[in-house]
DNA sequence: GACTCACTGGTC
DNA sequence: ACCAGTGAGTCC
């Protein structure tokens, strides 16, 4: 079928159109044109799920180079496609009747074509995590790349070409002094090359360290750019405003998904353009097309979120170091507490070990900031039974309110209750879609399921039993807050008026502006108590609250998860850095800064370091249990996981998958685990099941994988296979 | 993964 | 008659 592939006056495909055809009938549909003479292939979206290639074959009458975006029929549609490889010339051959390739369609040639890098980058992240590559690119790309003509693409790309030098903004021209860690850390920055590790805790100076890292860069190469990554879309607008602060508004670009698609082209295309110096944004970002990338900066390293949950499962903090070490640019992994795979990685050379590969830079003290806030352990055995919040900590909460100073009490459970039960025959509020209970929202009286979104009105009565007497079990951030309004209903702040309370948590700032105003309000002083899940434990910078307590952490403690006692260190110890961030107000004050845990297990090696602050000591400990166990990062994993309708036909795909495996390459040293339920077995009527495959080598892993892949989609189509809805690969698993 | 198509069952 | 929803099949 003739396609519109005239939208580009410098079209690569022939005129196809019956109205430029005269006397020569239109050509067959499906065949190529006489005029093509080279055979292009292209990375198209689609998966490596569906048993295609991942590169489709079209022909063109010109040798597109390879990073050339351009318009493709696929099916009957049109969509857009990346030129992948040197194009294969069919002149003179007469072969290749095989297959009749379809023409090309419009070339978008007013954009410069991807580099080679990031080719290089995209279908090593493919191979990675089995995917496809055209999945993997097409993701990359700006979604209204897709549906822009080459002249609406000439006109964005004409609007803003600026580039050269940056601003010498004021706060540039007046820069305080650094700290002796902070030069130590920056000298050895600029004097070597690779992967440094640099780990200091909060309000150590990180982010000054990377503004002078690229600010040292931008002033050294005229074409140099960097890349900077944070974790949370959330975390983002303070950071840009620092650096626009510093490098001027021309220079920074952000690249994330809560922006419109326009903005995300107009940053995408200064990023590829060069344009812009410096790429700021989370973990998406790492896929950005950079041409001139020298410096990538990693803030928080070890947060969970650079890991992608859906589709194409990548890690953006290990993309970047692969990515760094190809492009030959620096890449700055910043924490204070380190995943325990950077933390290994970085360890120096001891006896026969040759250490590992990054350079690790300690930026113990903290400036302009008190000490560290004291670790107070409430022993919740010692409570009465019940005992939301103990005394001693009501009473430090009740001090802090009298000196109008702020607390900060965490929780990490939204809603009323986890479960609303009957006491007379045992009804709780399970989701019928999924195996987990609906959470009670008391404030819009619903009952909702965090997996599967289902809600309903809360019921009158038990709807079993017809009981009136439902009632909540266990406590989350809303009811936690209502506790706390009728604990200090009598207490008044220094001017005699009521105490203020108030909650942040996903629920309280759905709407757009919403947490960024709550934010505002905390730092105004505005809130004496704030209750919130882990969102406020992140990056926010609260001058004046001089208490931070987290209620009921012990859960991590013993979890079927291994990662689940790092996630619980590095939470708390942000949180804690929440604490006493102002060492003038807190020396005005006369106070000192406290981090309080309730908890059943106050002996438990992992408070025991956090009262010490001392990561080091925690870490130690972890690595030490990881590589008794053989774990992660002694050993590397990946996760095979079938969706079905029955939890039995999920289960027996694996299981005869995993029988399948033996044969392959690799697969004597690489353990396959029994297939068994994930622990929310069922979401939105979806059985689920999960396979863990771990190997001490990761080649041989990737071998497996990579020669698993045809296999699993051949047994899809046998009659095991049948009920399957999806399978999926995840390499490198965060939770397990 | 994104799409189309054929088919279903519910509704005005 | 007209849909939303769903499952199967296709894509060079």
């Amino acid at each position: 079928m003739p396609t519109r592939s005239s939208i580009s006056t410098t079209s690569t495909a022939p005129e196809t159109d019956a109205a430029t055809a005269g006397n020569s009938a239109p050509p067959p549909p499906d065949s190529a044109p006489a005029g093509a003479a080279w055979r292009l292939d292209i990375a198209v979206q689609t998966p490596a799920h569906a048993a295609l290639g991942d590169l489709l074959s079209y022909a063109g009458a010109a040798p597109l180079v390879p990073g050339t975006l351009v318009r493709v029929p696929l099916g009957r549609r049109e969509v857009l496609g990346v030129v992948w490889n040197e194009p294969t010339s069919l002149a003179g051959t007469g072969a290749e009747p095989d297959m009749a390739l379809k023409p090309v369609g419009a070339a978008l040639d007013a954009l410069a074509p991807l580099g080679e890098a990031w080719r290089d980058l995209v279908a090593f992240a493919a191979r990675y995590y089995q995917r496809s590559i055209g999945e993997i690119a097409l993701a990359a790309l700006p979604p209204q790349l897709r549906d822009l003509t080459t002249t609406q693409l000439a006109r964005r790309l004409k609007r803003k070409t600026t580039t050269g030098p940056v601003a010498q903004t004021a706060e540039a021209a007046n820069l305080i002094a650094l700290s002796p860690e902070q030069t130590a850390a920056l000298a050895r920055i600029e004097a070597e090359s690779g992967t440094f590790l640099l780990v200091g805790s909060t309000g150590s100076g990180k982010t000054e360290v990377y503004l002078r890292c690229v600010a040292d860069l931008l002033a050294r190469d005229p074409e140099a750019q960097a890349l900077v990554m944070v974790p949370e879309i959330n975390l983002t607008p303070q950071l840009e405003a620092r650096f626009k602060a510093r490098f001027g508004d021309e220079a920074v670009v952000s690249l994330h998904s809560g922006m419109t698609n326009p903005q995300r082209l107009a940053s995408w295309l200064a990023a590829h353009s060069g344009a812009a110096r410096i790429v700021l944004g989370t973990r998406m970002a790492v896929f950005a097309s950079i041409p001139g990338l020298k410096l990538i900066v990693v803030d928080e390293e070890h947060d969970p979120s650079y890991k992608q949950q859906e589709g194409a499962r990548y890690s953006a903090r290990d993309l970047a170091v692969w990515r760094g070490q190809r492009e030959g640019a620096k890449v700055i992994l910043g924490s204070a507490t380190p995943s325990l795979e950077s933390w290994h990685q970085s360890r120096p050379a001891e006896g026969g070990d040759p250490g590992g590969r990054y350079v690790r830079l300690e930026m113990p003290s903290r400036i302009g900031a008190g000490e560290l806030p004291a670790v107070r352990l409430v022993d919740m055995n010692l409570q009465p039974p019940k005992t939301v919040l103990s005394g001693a900590l009501l009473d430090a909460i009740g001090q802090r309110i009298a000196r109008g100073e702020q607390s900060m009490i965490f929780l990490n459970r939204r809603g009323y209750a986890p479960v609303l039960a009957c006491g007379d025959c045992g009804w709780k509020s399970e989701c019928p879609h999924c195996s987990a209970y609906r959470v009670f929202h008391k404030i819009d009286r619903t009952l909702r399921c965090h997996h599967c979104g289902f809600t309903e009105r809360v019921p009158r009565a038990c709807p079993a039993c017809g009981n009136p007497d439902i009632a909540p079990v266990g406590r989350g951030t809303e009811r936690l807050e209502e506790h706390l309004g009728e604990l200090f209903a009598a207490v008044k702040r220094p001017d005699g008026s009521a105490v203020r309370i108030a909650r942040i948590d996903a629920d309280s700032t759905k709407k757009q502006g919403a947490l960024e105003s709550q934010l505002a309000a905390v730092h105004a002083g505005e809130v004496d108590v704030l209750v919130g899940t882990q969102m406020i434990a992140k990056g926010h910078d609260f001058r004046r609250i001089t208490l931070v307590a987290a209620v009921n952490p012990d859960g991590a403690l013993f979890s079927s998860d291994f990662r689940a006692p790092e996630r619980l260190f590095s939470l708390l110890m942000q949180s804690a850095g929440r604490a006493g961030r102002d060492a003038a107000y807190l020396a005005a004050q006369g106070a000192t800064a406290e981090m309080w845990i309730q908890t059943f297990h106050s002996q438990h090696p992992l408070f025991m370091a956090l009262r010490k602050h001392d990561y080091a000591a925690f870490a130690k400990q972890q690595l030490d249990e990881r590589q008794a166990a053989a774990m992660p990062p002694f050993a590397f994993q990946a996760l095979l996981r079938a969706d079905a309708r029955e939890q039995s036909v999920a289960q027996a795909f694996l299981n005869i998958a995993a029988d399948a495996a033996e044969a392959l390459p690799g697969a004597d040293i690489v353990t396959r685990y029994p297939a068994v339920p994930l622990s929310i077995q069922r979401v939105a009527n979806v059985e689920r099941a999960q396979m863990l495959i771990e190997s001490p080598s990761r080649a041989a892993l990737q071998r497996l994988l990579a020669s698993w892949q045809p296999l699993l989609h051949e047994l899809r189509r046998t009659p095991e296979g049948k009920g399957v809805i999806r399978w999926l690969v995840d390499v490198d698993p965060h939770s397990i």
